[in-house]
DNA sequence: GATTTCTAATGCTATATAGCAATGTGAAAG
DNA sequence: CTTTCACATTGCTATATAGCATTAGAAATC
């Protein structure tokens, strides 16, 4: 044996042969487990590695912790239990919470902080999400209202039927609207996408619902991001007349091509917001 | 690390021949490993957990990984040796290689597919990324000028000065500057910081330096993100001055607060973009 | 009272091992 | 020529254990 080292801790002979799960199996080494977390309880089959179908032991510990965090018992800063105290409150071993600590960790869920412990983060900021303006107007707590300008079908918009993945010459479905806040026009937002594709859109009353509320619950679409081109533009006489504004008043254009999970482009929009009347928060890493 | 990527610069430390803490150590256990790797020779030691200051074993592994994909000779695509593959050349143990390829996934480096294998994760696109000016000309092959336009210390933004976290009536240095592209004034671009925390900044000549450079290079500040506001606004008579273009063109106006690593908020921008010569592109989630 | 030193708790890296689960391949069967 | 099925490979979840590294607070010292 040349490494007289490893072989003197004895690592090996001794856990595995009588390997705990082998004990497990029968004595499951009852401790005074404190009910503080709702310990998973299925410990013992999951000692003989859980049997299908079951939910992972470390994702268990994490939605254990989550559901205190959701339900205000965790808050921002409080510490959650250690490592070790999570192994033996769940019956797991050092490194099975570990592993649920670590992955909540990096998705932001919490804070280790190494010899002090691991912490519930503070509430994230939610930035660059793509809302629609439905959904930007509902989380103001108010209600969106538009009117619609056009609505149809067209066949020679080829560039942006290329944007979308399609022939030049594909059907798009065409939807213009005024966005109101109030009675008062603050954007024109032109939509298109695949006429073939999602042909019921049309028919939708989208003077009151939420193009993505549809897309997302009745096509069956999931959106997934968007690639946003943003610039300064002026007001021509249509738009200055749609928007009752005087022509030449300058005009955020947001251009956005707004793709799905499967990564195929499914919308392109292109919206001219006042000035004065919308701000685009983005946060922006090095 | 709670933002993008991790670092991307190979680690001298590692495989500097197996040499030295090798000879000191007793017999490895040696393996009829294959070179391809340059697997880590350390394995002895790392046994009995490496000496201090010494690179920890998984982060050795994910360096040769990635020094390999930067060198070309794995593309985006191709296999990377398997977990057990890994440990058996590192000479490692299984979770070891594991945490290792683990922890790539989850930075976007590779991409797992369960039973198939680890795949090198196709280069990622950049959005979202916080670019001074100079940055942004560089990476389209140009370099970039500035008229410097005021530089001093003020002592009355107090607006500013508490979105930088400081006393109503700090000394704030600012800096003003007009872009330019080429010969053509294209951004007004005024910079805020804490002037007793960054004195050394207005000396620089900041009229051909880059103030990101400046920040991270000379005051080890360590920039993280930036948050924005993007709107639309139009020239008043002074910009229009400055910018040669006339009263009440739009423009693109972008206020960012800027970060750093510890999250402190460092510089206060806000920039008057030309229309038509300049775009923003950002990507937002659902 | 302020400073330094010790110590317990906690997170981090690592070892060795076991069995389950998804994937792709090649041989056998239809 | 296609389909099916067994098998090797690979990733995933889990066990048990060890020692190092960092932090924060208590104790001892100045």
């Amino acid at each position: 044996m040349v490494f007289g080292e490893t072989g003197g801790k004895c690592a090996i002979s001794r856990n595995l042969p009588e390997a705990a799960w082998l004990r497990r199996r029968v004595v499951p080494r009852e401790g005074k487990g404190s009910e503080a977390m709702r310990p998973l309880a299925a410990a013992a089959v999951k000692g003989t590695m859980q049997s299908r179908s079951e939910e992972p032991a470390y994702k268990q510990i994490q939605n254990a912790i989550r559901r205190r965090i959701d339900a205000g018992q965790l808050k921002p800063g409080n510490p959650v239990p250690s490592e070790r105290e999570l192994a033996r409150l769940h019956k797991v071993s050092l490194m099975t919470a570990r592993h649920a600590l670590s992955e909540m960790a990096r998705d932001g869920l919490v804070e280790r902080r190494h010899g002090a412990g691991t912490f519930v983060a503070p509430p994230r900021v939610h930035f660059n999400k793509l809302l629609g303006y439905s959904e930007q107007m509902a989380s103001l707590g108010l209600t969106a209202h538009s009117r619609i300008i056009t609505c149809g079908v067209v066949t020679r918009e080829h560039e942006i039927a290329a944007r979308l993945g399609l022939a030049p010459t594909s059907r798009l479905g065409r939807l213009e609207r005024v966005r109101l806040a109030g009675d008062e026009p603050v954007a024109l937002e032109t939509c298109y996408w695949s006429a073939d594709e999602f042909p019921s859109l049309l028919d939708a009353p989208l003077d009151r619902v939420s193009l993505f509320g549809l897309l997302e619950r009745e096509c069956e679409v999931e959106l997934a991001y968007s690639d946003e081109e943003i610039d300064a533009t002026d007001a021509d006489l249509r738009i200055a007349d749609l928007l009752q504004i005087p022509r030449g008043s300058p005009l955020l254009r947001i251009r956005q091509l707004i793709f799905s999970t499967k990564s195929r482009a499914t919308v392109y929009a292109m919206g001219f917001y006042r000035s004065g009347r919308h701000t685009l928060r983005v946060r922006r890493f090095r």
